[in-house]
DNA sequence: TATGAATGAGATTTCATTCAT
DNA sequence: CATGAATGAAATCTCATTCAT
């Protein structure tokens, strides 16, 4: 029994050394320029060992990307309330963004992976958001970042039928067009040069943005002070 | 005379026929896989005669994105009027978006090349936009999309004076934001497989995210009308 | 019979024109980097139009080569004086290289090309020599440098004879050799950037090769001054 | 431990049968018209396997140079005795050369390689070579036949200070004299189609032209039975 | 399990040469 | 006579992936 599970830890913590290395790479590199061959020589491994760890770099990359989406769910989920509006989730969640990215900038500028996987938002994705819902999910199938689209589509529903978001929107749709657009910003500030990067002034961005899509998303007369982003 | 002119035609239309094969190409099989040979093949001519006309693939690439964007602004000018408030200009802007993006899907799914042409919309755009005014712009250095930063960011800045604009928008920066959302969601439909493209689902998803846009915009108290884009 | 003959010259100068721009560009940019297009522009005509004045690009540096040969050739004939003694006869070729050295490179550093064309000195030289010498010379057939082999044999046969060389000297093999050496040595500048090219470091080199050269060939008991090359 | 040495015996024999391939194929062909893909093909590999063993195609004709130059100066240096003269040094080393050639002709048609490597005996030469002496002399910057200019420049200065050589030779300078008459000739050799390579007559005339670098070396009234190479 | 080695399939780019006008 | 345009054939190099050991 202990050898198995030593094993498996074992193997665990491989596939995890293999995907940090991944995730520092592209930090410093870029997305584009991440070859099998750099992933291998920072692992010190063989690029044959990779392909037993992962089928393919695309499921490497998807794997990064999700291990991001996952952890960025979790951190939203702790901080939200049962009692929260939906406005008042939303404000959470963006805050959270802008939290996590001041934290470890990592797993937002990873985001950008999403760009290198033949994936895209639109279509499908209600239904398929429903589908999975009742399997197993296979790493193979799950839509990336679907989770974080989950949380940000009931995030949406709660705001409309509490009031505090506009009652026309489409929680699906929505979720998809927030996260589309926080990915394109973060995905356009993995293409600068890692030491072209300011961090400052990107948060900054990030805030304009996030604070546009609040006042476009808040119902008329809610809580202006949740329209409102904390600077730095 | 006659000759030399129909030379010059000739040479122009050959130009303009790789630019409209890439196109179609791209459209057909996305950015990330277009190869010189294709185009040639698609062309119909050898490889070496591509780069009689077009100096490397990434001018070519580079060319298509310039046209997309001269095209666009030309045709939102073209619709604008001297006496319409900054929202107006803005609600134009985005109706021509939804009208073009209508009649010629390509013009907009094209805007995804600019994912693989080394730019970031960040960090001393304003600068540079600016810079550039006075100068003869030759297209080495144009930065790709200025015309229509240029163009969204005299928007805004009209809005602002105007007051149908929220007060404390920076044009620079909202410029940038919104090009960045619009292309962020143009290059996602370009990832899907051409055929499960839906032109009116997308033209919807469009219409809410610009419809988000406005109101994140727009001062308050201004008129309602104008947060509303044209369905269909 | 005026205009046939103006014709006859325009089409003359025109193949100068050609061959005069080819030597800038190389002295500027050396052999290898030697374009048809780089060619064309220089003399404002277009490629195809080259191969209306020269078969192939190897006839055009073929053709350059002749010339250079022919005018070093009729250069030391004009020196040489019939009562020359093989020794001194074998001094003036010399001086007469240096000479033409310091005054126009060109010539000289154009015997690089001979690198690029396919030739050899070695083997049936001394028997083309003779063949050729009856016959017509076309120019596509004619030895490159044949000419100022056969100078520079003529001269070793004549030191022979009088005394004033090495008595067992074999005068096609020794013209070869010496022929041989001085090109490699040109050759060998002609591989440096253009602007590195120190001509006086190379005359020096030069000249110490050459008097090499004449030690190793003159008789014993010679005239000791003629195996001095005078500096600068 | 048995397997690892095996391992590394493999990889340096296939190093060792890319670098013969290429070295039959320079000599069949020459080295103008050697091709990545010819090697490829010439050692039933691909391509991209050729770029696991050499950095580039000029690295790998960097070492088939290095190899030939090593392995010549070894061969000398075999055959020199401290108390030589360095007149007699001199005639060993092209004896040397002269016995090389008739073993493996190869070796030294490859110095023909010379040419297609960016380098220029001229300038710096003396100063790098001094500079070297101390370093660990990585094989990137070793310039390419640098050992055998300093094995013919230390025989030189020998002779110099023992009166055998001509009291004014400047050893540098001369060492790279003679290295280049030598690669000049055998570069002529390289020339020839295959079959019309003589191996008795090229002999002959290396050996011609190597007695009369050494009459035109020796010092006045040295032994003259130096002055002559062994036929055949 | 791990890997060194090999590779197929491409990518972009260059250039001497040809040909219709 | 002149040429703009076109091209075939190469060349070098890269990289995800496979496989024998």
């Amino acid at each position: 029994m202990g050898i198995t599970e030593r094993k498996t830890r074992e193997k665990e913590e491989r596939r995890e050394l293999i995907l940090e290395k991944s995730k520092t790479l592209i930090l410093e590199h870029g997305v584009p320029s991440l070859s099998m061959q750099d992933i291998a020589d920072a692992a010190e491994l063989s690029k044959a060992t990779l392909y037993l760890y992962f089928e393919s770099k695309e499921a490497l990359l998807a794997e990064i990307l999700d291990e991001s989406s996952d952890s960025f769910v979790a951190y939203v989920e702790e901080r939200l309330q049962p009692d929260d509006s939906g406005l008042a989730a939303l404000h959470k969640l963006w805050a959270s963004y802008l939290g996590l990215f001041g934290e470890s900038s990592d797993i937002f500028i990873l985001t950008g992976i999403r760009n290198f996987i033949n994936s895209s938002f639109y279509l499908d994705t209600d239904v398929d958001a429903g589908a999975n819902e009742g399997k197993a999910e296979t790493n193979a199938q799950r839509k990336p970042l679907q989770n974080m689209l989950d949380l940000i589509a009931r995030i949406i529903e709660r705001g409309v039928r509490d009031g505090t978001l506009a009652p026309t929107l489409e929680s699906g749709k929505i979720a998809r067009t927030a996260l589309l657009i926080a990915t394109a910003i973060v995905d356009n500030v993995a293409r600068l040069p890692h030491k072209a990067r300011d961090t400052r002034l990107i948060r900054e961005e990030l805030r304009d943005t996030f604070e546009l899509l609040l006042r476009g998303l808040a119902a008329d007369g809610c809580d202006k002070t949740l329209l409102t982003l904390p600077p730095e």
